[in-house]
DNA sequence: CTTTTAAAGTTGTCAGACAACTTACCCGCG
DNA sequence: CGCGGGTAAGTTGTCTGACAACTTTAAAAG
């Protein structure tokens, strides 16, 4: 008789952890807020100080708090969106093999298809303006290799940051976090590609500006598209 | 001795957890085998025992690590796939406001279009035969309104799944996650919509069965909008 | 009023112990 | 010799107590 697939029982600590959280996610602690101190969490649970602290620690690790020493802990200022980020990056930089990539391309082209779309269709003219503003700045960078490949990297994001999608903003953070910033990265090996992806992102820019949302997802997925072949070709 | 980085914040037990993390990423821990134990982390920093009881708990409520009392700790079956999904059904559960909905929509709307095209026109046949096996499960429930929502759920997921694509099942495994449910579950107050949807999920198998691409398309998209519009209205 | 210093408060780390549970081995029995 | 049961060793979960490192507050000194 096979027992009971290996019950764990819920530990007290992961039981205080799941108390805390939902206080944080049903909004009763807020970003900033001060969570109660150790020794009052181990009063109010009737637990010891180690579980507590497992307990606050779990919460830590997955990025709602952040604790300093001699003051207390708080709950993150992103609280909302930084385990989600950082848990994309995780999962990009475990899929290293080739299907992964793939796969990530795949998320990352069907959320910069969506956000050009809004942002030619819907986006004022602030927001176009930031995207011409991050087109500049790769101008600026064209002569190093390195800070073209960020600026780069900071087009992209603007360009989603602009379309004002707080979830496609936090994954595509995710996509080009710390962990995951194989994308991009390993393209400009060659000088030879600078002027090619200006013009590709010029004549994006130019079709938000004039609003043409067709062909602004249009330029935009070859662009993206010769970009991952690039990255498949080394 | 009082590291050159006096500004970190970076305690010990984050330390080793960064580490065995590294270790799991990395390929040299892989699911299913055994971490050190706690005894032997302890003697291999130096430290002691409730900082490398910290540094697992993290891994833990991370998802990547489970705890067996009496026997040791693993890497979790699904350490690649358990963040992620989890950190997005958090996610689904914090966003409970009206845009956050309509923003995790978007995502869904987006994997599923995706997934459909792809099942559509390079699927197998015993792919779309899953499909069809699910839909004819939901008919078998078309008079247990609960238990027809869960099986709607299903059949979307099974879509995903059916397209072999990894991270869009995790990504929509999040969206539906305990945290993240409120999708399509409250959709069904009335019996009347049930042969509506069963109406419209038969004319997107049928267009999948044909290779039909866009048409599939075209039925899921008009699905998955009304059935979107019928949450707002309530 | 400003600056310095002291005190209280809070998290980080350490040590040791016992409890709860799992695994593996050994022994007795058939 | 094979096999089942029980026992011992091994491992994580929890508790207690204490001190260290750091922050914040408030009092004291100028």
């Amino acid at each position: 008789m096979p027992s009971k697939r290996a019950r764990t029982k819920s530990t007290v600590g992961d039981r205080i952890g799941r108390e805390i959280e939902l206080a944080i996610l049903s909004g009763r602690l807020r970003s900033g807020d001060r969570l109660p101190t150790e020794e009052e969490l181990v009063a109010r649970h009737g637990s010891s100080r180690p579980v507590v602290r497992e307990a606050v620690q779990g919460l830590r690790a997955r990025g709602l708090v952040i604790s300093r020493r001699g003051s207390g802990s708080y709950v993150a200022a992103d609280a909302g969106t930084r385990p989600l980020r950082e848990s994309l990056g995780h999962y990009a930089a475990l899929r290293a093999d080739e299907r992964g990539y793939t796969e990530l391309f795949d998320l990352r082209l069907m959320v910069e298809r969506f956000c050009i779309r809004r942002l030619a269709l819907l986006g004022e003219a602030e927001d176009r303006a930031r995207l011409r503003a991050a087109l500049d700045r790769m101008k600026d960078e064209k002569n190093d290799l390195k800070r073209f490949g960020e600026a780069d990297i900071a087009f992209h994001q603007e360009l989603v940051a602009a379309a004002k999608h707080e979830l496609f903003a936090t994954i595509m953070g995710g996509l080009f976090s710390d962990l995951g910033r194989r994308f991009a990265q390993d393209s400009y090996q060659r000088v030879a590609q600078v002027g090619q992806v200006l013009f590709e992102h010029e004549a994006v820019v130019k079709a938000v500006e004039s609003g043409d949302v067709d062909l602004a997802e249009q330029h935009l997925v070859t662009h993206l598209v010769r970009s991952r072949s690039e990255y498949q070709k080394t």
